[in-house]
DNA sequence: CGCCTTTGACCAGCGC
DNA sequence: GCGCTGGTCAAAGGCG
């Protein structure tokens, strides 16, 4: 963070002014408190977007999965086969591909996009880094795989594809369990921190990761930085 | 310059 | 053993 830090020289010696160094009067101060306020607003705004997201995400997930249930246990029956089968070594090769691709550790989520977006990006509130591309026999809409970059040792690698039956649905299966939170999870903290505000140095935990990493993105975005050069010197210039 | 995507090559598992 | 398929690797190029 150290080469980040702004080293503005307040103290220039403005031509027109040479009396005083720059100091933050009361209608400065007021501005600012009202932003911070905006800015509280705003932040809690998204909290419940963020949240309501989710809760909607979650039952659109498991309406699917009971419908893949449904339309595995349909399945079995076309071929005659009962649950118990699963453990049966006598009737593998009749739903061999449930045995050779068993869903034990993978976890899979839809997401339901815009027809005309045709990328195949799933936000889940983890980086990922794609590493691989194929198309499958059983789909003509290739699958994308993806490990996650959010953290170098994290395990989790997921694949994503468009579903056969309607192409504006993804299906993301996800392998492994992260050994890292989640921007959104840091999120959640935060707020959820911020409800009960029992302990100030938990709170200033949480703020100082999110900080971290908001900084960390932030500061590799050079628009970001101009932005920011560009209101530091307006401000500085709206003084004198 | 670092990070990411693309894409062809390669490898392992499985069925015949 | 051979071919097919899914998954991974790694070099090359793009982008901000």
């Amino acid at each position: 963070m150290d080469e980040t830090s702004f080293g503005i020289d307040l103290n220039v010696t403005p031509f027109h002014k040479s009396d005083c160094t720059p100091q933050i009067n009361d209608d400065t101060a007021g501005e600012l408190s009202q932003m911070i306020l905006k800015n509280k607003k705003l932040r809690d705004m998204i909290i419940v977007v963020l949240e309501n997201n989710n809760s909607l995400q979650n039952i659109a997930n498991n309406l699917m999965q009971e419908h893949d249930v449904l339309a595995s246990n349909q399945n079995k029956r076309k071929f005659g086969e009962c649950d118990d089968c699963k453990t049966s070594g006598s009737v593998k090769s009749l739903h061999s591909d449930s045995l050779k691709r068993p869903n034990s550790g993978a976890t899979r989520v839809y997401r339901w996009t815009d027809p005309s977006d045709k990328s195949m990006i799933v936000k889940d509130g983890y980086q990922w880094r794609k590493y691989g591309q194929k198309v499958t026999r059983d789909n003509p809409s290739p699958r994308a795989y993806y490990k996650c970059s959010f953290a170098p040792s994290c395990p989790v690698k997921k694949k994503v594809q468009r579903s056969v039956d309607d192409e504006h649905l993804l299906v993301a299966t996800y392998h492994g369990e992260h050994n890292h939170e989640s921007a959104e999870n840091i999120e959640h903290k935060i707020q959820t921190s911020h409800k009960t505000f029992n302990s100030p140095t938990e709170v200033g935990e949480f703020d100082a990761i999110f900080v971290e990493q908001m900084a960390n993105s932030l500061r590799r975005n050079p628009a970001f930085i101009e932005d920011l050069a560009v209101a530091i010197t307006s401000k500085v210039l709206e003084k004198y």
